[in-house]
DNA sequence: TTGACTCACGTACACATGTACGTTTAAAAC
DNA sequence: GTTTTAAACGTACATGTGTACGTGAGTCAA
């Protein structure tokens, strides 16, 4: 409803990052995405401030650090992010991008499994909803 | 292997309409997108220009009507958006992304029996590939 | 042959994005 | 107390992106 302008790439990862290890400051947010790529401090702060003001999430001083919180949950934001996917790359079919994950990326055994298990309750449960 | 600059969202919506549609003219194409978005066909045109320029497409004068053609397949490009889409938003795990495809958008009954298939394909596959 | 059309093509322009530096300030260490 | 350290905050800046206009040259109808 709110209508906020859309995460751009960059964010999007620094805001689940936010969503993985909760309220954090910069710092502690820097350190997590450091782990996987190599990025500058004020880069990532930029990328907060900037979540912020595209209203994700919000912020307070507690003494001199700043600490962040999502206010957003990632499932709003993944549903929008998917659904803009889908429209322009599959025209609005979601079948076209299952197929693609399950067949060409790693999604193993127990998962295919699991997979199995949901399509059981989903035609079980009739009728979508 | 060319590793091309990623094509930007807009770019992508016409991308894939000169897949659906092949070799076009930027009126058939504009014509094509106009159907479901209000779009300039000057706008087209810049577009289609930039995925050619970044090597996703390539086009020839037939008389003084430029045509485009397509030089990456959509299995290419989806995958490497795709792969992209799941780094950012799920850390690298394409299971969520399809849990969320499978229970909150619309897979119908038919394709749920389809999936069922391809799982059970991938099962008695074994070992991927 | 003169308009009316229609393209291609160059160009534009505001806003978004990725990436980061410099300055100021406050706390911590010495 | 003075030096060092670490953060916030303002600012910057080269691309990228969405969106389109204007101009000049072929094309077709009158």
């Amino acid at each position: 409803m709110v209508d906020r302008r859309p995460l751009s790439k960059g964010e999007m990862e620094i805001a689940r990052t936010l969503w993985d290890i909760g309220p954090a400051t910069v710092r502690e947010i820097h350190e997590s995405v450091s782990e996987h790529k190599s990025i500058d401090f004020s880069t990532v702060q930029t990328y907060l401030r900037r979540i912020e003001s595209k209203g994700y999430a919000s912020s307070k001083l507690k003494g001199r650090v700043r600490t962040y919180s999502s206010k957003t949950k990632p499932g709003t934001v993944i549903r929008e992010t998917v659904d803009d996917l889908v429209d322009r790359l599959f025209g609005g079919e979601a079948m076209p991008l299952v197929r693609h994950l399950v067949e060409d990326r790693g999604i193993d055994a127990a998962e295919l499994a699991e997979l199995r298990d949901l399509i059981d309750r989903l035609e079980k449960g009739g009728k979508k909803k």
